[in-house]
DNA sequence: TTTATTTACGAAACCGGTTTCGTGAAGAAG
DNA sequence: CTTCTTCACGAAACCGGTTTCGTAAATAAA
């Protein structure tokens, strides 16, 4: 089967392309009659307009692009579905590309969106990114940008977050109040806002407690496991181990749970345990995991919202426009009092 | 800031167009004077060609798309990472599409991919989908497609897939070694190849033990966790209840764990219990899940250099070409022998 | 010195739709 | 019967790069 474009198709109807491309979006010009003529032929012939050509006339692809650091993350998974969800129907296409939290990766792809490859972008930063440039550049471009989850503050932008201080503060409060009293906590950056918004909000917990914070109980964890693994280790393996862990994302839950196992510490006698998470397995785990659980969904509708709002340039969002929507903390065994 | 495109450029340059694209593709048509000339006047204007109108000219986008049925499994966002590592640095974008299980929307994006706005398609197709004719077009237009892991019999395309049959067999077979003798097979389709030839390698394994097929023990779980809950748990409460489950999906196991939980059945002293999975957290479940294991990232891999070769028109694949690369089955605590 | 070749660049066509503008014919208004 | 609209459609420009082809100037070969 050969490629049929609007000019073969117009040849096979003895018209002119601009009457087939009209009566195909059903312009008012075009008679009844001849628009149902197209509308059969075109089927007939099995046409599909050419994406990019109606893109470069338009001046629009009717893209957005979602950008997230890794897939395998069930609060970025979930997020995913958040914005389908809503821009469901609305005829735009969503492409989702990752960063694998990397930093030159994330300035490659939005240096690529430039082009006009896509209308608008949702972000949620790597964990390397510390700086907004690459962003500020593309919305200086007039691509419309919106953060969700990972924002990065001084980047004007719409963002969607949920309550990492609060919830920072809320989990290690469980923990305290449960009997530790030597909590530690594992981000995942130094920059990134929700890890130290996280743990500041564990800090006040711990000073609203009279305990002191110890810089030697804060891990910052990277991608790499292993390293993490040897990390936490040699964290609970110290005399002086802490009793409770806050752990700001997902994928540490494994490590944390394989060292206990090796360091024959027990969930949640000799260790009690708190994770920033959206599993729903966190359930089956052993012992089952307290979580503090993000509003995944809400959190990727809202800023696909927000990000279709503005490529209406209707009522577009103000650039500090911040949605906070939050968490709740899901007690389970790992935290229980003994 | 404006949009500058290679007019601007030109313009600014004291050059025609023309010129200035030759110079930004090392034509050898141009000195090596202006071209540094225009590289330093292109990044200094900030200059990003339209990837619309390129693609529009070498009627090709440079776009491969992978179609899944969701994220939120480890399979696919691992086998997403290893299609990611093929097209590395080959100058191709992955664009991932979602069908949410479902055929109709499949059948959309596909539709869509016609026009030309990809060149090439990698699929792992719906639960729904039993006929291929939507597939069988687009290869008919020429855009090439390869199947992975969920492929379909009669279409003529590449596949890379894993030993499902094997799998099934071991996973069985590996439950009877230890003791069960009444063993329930979770499905997640009548059509697509995976589940059957999973569940006929599970019916081989029980033939091989000289046990009957009880078509009551063969269940197909839908994408609704809550249906499947019900089932599942009639299945369990029975009289003559299963002492053994191999579940074809990673997702079925919280659903399996939840139900024994529920109906105060221990794993694996009332009932063992062996899961497809790809999750790394299968080791701290309560117990320890047995699983088969497949080869997430090489089964990406491989499809998408399939792909790539397809694409370079050179040495494309075979139609008939299927790559076949084996499970592994890790066992844990969940099919322990009591 | 003449001819052949190479070099470096520009004009214009092209990819495939969309849209503006113009026009002939039919129908309505005067 | 004339004038004004409305209707239905086509020619051509356009979006922004890329590529073919042509050409003037510079250089090399004869």
């Amino acid at each position: 089967m050969k490629k049929v474009n609007i000019k073969a198709l117009a040849k096979e109807l003895n018209l002119s392309p601009a009457t087939v491309s009209k009566a195909l979006r059903d312009s008012h010009e075009i008679s009844a009659a001849t628009k149902q003529r197209v509308l059969e032929v075109a089927k007939q012939l099995n046409y599909a307009p050419n994406a990019y050509a109606s893109s470069l006339r338009d001046r629009r692809s009717r893209n957005i692009a979602v950008i997230i650091p890794e897939v395998a993350d069930s609060f970025f998974s979930i997020a995913i579905n958040g914005i389908e969800a809503a821009i469901e129907e609305k005829d735009y296409h969503v492409l989702i590309y990752l960063t694998h939290e990397l930093y030159a990766r994330e300035q490659a792809i939005l240096k690529d969106f430039k082009s006009g490859r896509v209308d608008g972008v949702l972000i949620s930063v790597s964990r390397e990114t510390t700086d907004g440039s690459h962003i500020s550049e593309l919305i200086a471009e007039d691509v419309p940008v919106v953060f969700f989850d990972r924002v990065l503050e001084n980047v004007e932008a719409p963002k969607v977050v949920t309550d990492d201080f609060n919830s920072g503060y809320t989990g290690a409060m469980h923990l305290l109040d449960n009997g530790c009293r030597h909590i530690a906590f594992l981000g995942i950056s130094n920059s990134l806002s929700i890890s130290n918004n996280r743990m500041a909000g564990y800090q006040q917990a711990l000073k609203d407690h009279h305990l002191t914070v110890s810089p030697d109980d804060m891990i910052t964890c990277t991608p790499d496991t292993a390293a993490n693994f040897t990390a936490i280790k040699q964290l609970l393996a110290k005399e002086n181990r802490p009793d409770g862990i806050v752990a700001s994302v997902e994928n540490l839950t494994n490590t944390v749970y394989q060292v206990c196992n090796e360091l024959q510490l027990s969930i949640p006698q000799d260790i009690k345990v708190v994770c920033f998470s959206n599993l729903d397995i966190a359930a089956i785990l052993h012992p089952p995991l307290t979580t503090i659980t993000q509003p995944a969904f809400q959190i990727g509708k809202a800023a696909a919202e927000l990000l279709l709002k503005s490529l209406g340039k209707k009522d577009a969002p103000s650039p500090a426009t911040q949605i906070v929507i939050p968490s709740e903390l899901i007690i389970r065994g790992s935290s229980k009092r003994s």
